[in-house]
DNA sequence: TCAGATAGATACCGATTGGTATCTATAGCA
DNA sequence: TGCTATAGATACCAATCGGTATCTATCTGA
């Protein structure tokens, strides 16, 4: 009944919820025991160490939530359906989180300093996958005519990024949708202001 | 040469340099001894349990940051040209930070779950508290016939911190300062919008 | 079937954690 | 000047930290 395979994803997975809603630095290897069932020597078996497994759940929380927007990106047919659909992906991000402790990028993002340097590492690839993903978007939306070819790819992309983490943050501390659903509509109005 | 006041302040200065870069839990009593060339006793004197000084410490960053944006403000004479004010002051984030570590309202809020109450109610405070002045300003704007009557105030006020905050939070992991300045050009565009 | 490899448990390490009891030295007041 | 209150230092506490060495049990391939 011997799994490593799927021993190392209920560590990645327990630690994902751990790390995320706590804090890195703020979980110990004793609580990922405690969640897993697991015993040091299975996790130090697994991981060479606390800083590694730190950066290698980063990587797999993020890889959670990319799938889901691929899912919506790949379904919606064209450009702006696609934006319009991550935007609401990201509304269920406090009343139905599909990850505890909110976003990953954001919580990775705060926490690291000059003190964590693969963590940081990590999280600076998430954003710049998340920013290029974005860009990518809005670019095939000017290609096929969806959008003003003159628009600024970048600039929406950093738009669109700094609304949700800053309504995130908001409606997390507040405890409501509130804030969240604001910058959801802004983003939406700014999205028709860009469409052909 | 005792001076009560005076320990008080520099534990507070010390430990809001470290709970502000490092993070409150990841940052140790002894780690403030050490900065502070105060000991324990010293500091328990002052502060009555680590979660304690937590809160008292957010609290003391958040004054500093009101109290200088309080003298932007002042200093400035009409609603449009204080907000305008309030978003070149965040431009300095980044490049010369006002404080070290960043926005401790951000911070703070990315920090705590249901496990850190004291330090939660703080940060619920302090994002109230901002959220208010904004919507006083801008209320004040409409009064005096400098902004539409039927600006959503309470829109606009969500919207400068969730842009600001995060935009912070992309250019201080990204090093750089070009992700804040996309979003406060973007606020001054949306200011111009709602001016008469 | 059995040997070698590996997954995971156990037991331990020194260092550090937040916190406290106690002691000393200084400050302000009579 | 001397008494008292208090600021701060010292020394300690049990618990926990991240990490490792070792051992056992299971799995796999010959």
């Amino acid at each position: 009944m011997r799994d490593p395979e799927a021993t190392r994803e209920t560590i990645l997975k327990k630690s994902g919820v751990l790390f995320n809603t706590q804090g890195y630095k703020a979980t110990s290897i004793s609580q990922i025991t405690d969640a897993t069932g697991f015993t040091k020597g299975a996790i130090y078996r697994h991981f060479g160490s606390k800083d590694d497994l730190e950066k290698e759940t980063l990587a797999f929380l993020s890889n959670i939530l990319f799938e889901k927007l691929r899912v919506i990106i790949v379904q919606e047919k064209n450009a702006v359906d696609k934006l319009r659909g991550i935007f609401k992906f990201f509304e269920s991000y406090i009343s139905n989180p599909p990850l505890k402790g909110g976003c990953p990028l954001l919580n990775a993002a705060i926490e690291v300093d000059d003190a964590h340097p693969a963590l940081r590492k990590e999280a600076v690839k998430t954003l710049a996958v998340l920013k290029k993903s974005l860009v990518t978007i809005l670019q095939n939306g000017i290609d096929h005519k969806q959008l003003k070819p003159d628009t600024d790819v970048a600039f929406f992309a950093t738009l669109i990024i700094a609304a949700l983490e800053g309504g995130i943050m908001m409606s997390k501390l507040e405890g409501n949708n509130n804030d969240i659903r604001k910058m959801i509509k802004h983003l939406n109005d700014q999205l028709e202001m860009i469409m052909l």
